[in-house]
Parts: structure tokens; C-alpha cells; sequence
DNA sequence: CTGAATCCGAGTTGATACTG
DNA sequence: CAGTATCAACTCGGATTCAG
């Protein structure tokens, strides 16, 4: 991956959020641009529409059928986002009955190695994070 | 995080969750333990806590000076999740005043790389972010 | 100093009904 | 089919207060 540390941003505000110590200590504050993109991509289901999305375009339909506990709304609030967000892109087909079809944009291609490092790390110790939960509710007895 | 009629907490029911074909495609349902898990690193405030305590215990005090915006409210309540998953733990040393120390766990350990490489895309992408925002405003008259 | 408990407003989400 | 509109329910988060 490239280097966090590119001086190439001559954007005050990207300047603020950038690595300032060490490439593990950042910068925090609120009104950084990163948080803002942490907070879109790691909501409750932006990530699994990017995850579907990887191997074929999908139609709205598809999607809410595909996951689990969604609803209409807050798919279409989501789908909005992503491609606000030029992460997802839409398309739609004048025709009868509508079709409209989901794919992610290079852009979005570029998230799916994380989202799905992310995926793999919460399978690999989703064992061990249960075992961790009882200990902690037997030690305190659950609240 | 939790839906509020959502029945969880079968060991077994995790089996359910796992990838079943492709390294990409993965079920969706909500009561997913991956899901779960999902939800609490990837909140609002996690992501910053398991960074800052990447290098070095810290206090309390000094995580909610550190951490812009979070109130000892959420700070307590995100806290106590990741140690009840076993990401961090804490170390209560019986003086006056009284002093608590919190830390990574090995568990919390294996999470940096993948929370760092969030960070890392959210770094690099975001002017490209920014101006698919731009253009989506433009396009659709910023609603 | 740490942090639990309570109150309460604000923002989010869901169910339903409706439109093109 | 693919949304939008609306309202009610719910949750989150902050301020404050109290306790060890």
C-alpha cells in the first residue's frame, strides 16, 4: 500500500487528520475527513452491500432479499450513500417493469480487500470472542 | 448494535455464518455472530480506542482527552464492550486516587492490522471521496 | 480520579402505505 | 419493480449527578 505519510496534500483540512508520529498514532478530531469515511463504510450495513456487490452487479430487489433484516428504506438510504460516495454505481434500465442495478466502481473495488479482512478477522475469532463474552458475564455476573 | 427481539447466544448457530462458497459471498442473516462482531469494532468510537492503546496503556482520563468529541459516558460504555470481548483489558490499581489502566489484549492485537488498513484507504481515498461528492451534489442538485 | 446511573433530546430505523 | 413519504418506535449520546 502506499505510505500514509505522502506530503503531497496542500488541503489544510486532509493536513490535520494526516499520521503525525508514528504510523500507528493519529490524529483524532472530529471533524476529520477520515472519520467521516470510517463512519460511512463500517455502518451497520454498508459493508455487507459492498461485499455482495463484489462478484456481480445486483438489482434492488436482489439486495433486500439478500440480506438479512434489511428494509427497503434503509437499503435505498445506503445504496444513496454509497454511490454519494462514488463507491457504488447505479444504473437504470428504461423498461418495463423497472430495473435498476447496483455494481461497485473502481473506487469501491479498492475497499474490498479490507471489508473482507475485516470479515475474515471477525470469522477467525468470533470463537474466541465468545469464549472471551462468557468470561467476562461470569466474572460480573451479566450486569 | 443488537436488535431488540433478536435471539442470540446459541454456540452453534455460528456454524451457520461461516463462508459456504466463495471467499467473498458470505450469509448475511442477522443474528450472524460475524455480524455482531462487526457492529462493535466498526462503531463510532472503537476503532479509535483500539488505535490510541496500540502503543501504550493508557488512563481513562487520558483516553477522553485524546479522543476529540467522546464524552466518559461513551467512553465507559465502549470500554466495557471491547473488554467484554476480550480486545482490551483493565487494570484497576487500588490507590488514591484511585488509577485504571486500560490495554490491548493479544486478541485486541490482531485486529490493528486490519483497523490500520482502514484507516490507511480512508487516508488515501479521500479526496477521491470528496470529489465524488462534489459531483454527486452537482448531479442531482444537492438534495 | 474513575465511572455508574438517570434523564432526556436528537438522530436513526422500521412498518406501512403510496407512486411511477 | 423500485423506490418515496410519513409516522412511530427505538437507540444513541450528552449533560448532570452521585458514589467509591
Amino acid at each position: 500500500m502506499t505510505s500514509p505519510g505522502s506530503p503531497e496534500g496542500t488541503k489544510e483540512e486532509a493536513d490535520a487528520c494526516r499520521f503525525e508520529r508514528d504510523p500507528f498514532q493519529w490524529d483524532v478530531r472530529e471533524d476529520c475527513q477520515v472519520r467521516q469515511i470510517l463512519d460511512r463504510i463500517a455502518d451497520k450495513w454498508s459493508l455487507l452491500v459492498i461485499a455482495l456487490l463484489d462478484e456481480k452487479t445486483l438489482r434492488f430487489g436482489e439486495l433486500v432479499r439478500e440480506i438479512d433484516g434489511i428494509s427497503k428504506r434503509m437499503l435505498t438510504v445506503t445504496l444513496r450513500n454509497l454511490e454519494r460516495d462514488g463507491l457504488v454505481g447505479r444504473t437504470v434500465y428504461p423498461e418495463v417493469p423497472p430495473r435498476v442495478e447496483y455494481e461497485l466502481t473502481p473506487l469501491g473495488r479498492t475497499l474490498l480487500g479490507t471489508t473482507q479482512a475485516l470479515v475474515s478477522w471477525s470469522e477467525e475469532h468470533q470463537e474466541q470472542i465468545a469464549r472471551a463474552r462468557q468470561e467476562f458475564e461470569a466474572a460480573n455476573g451479566a450486569d
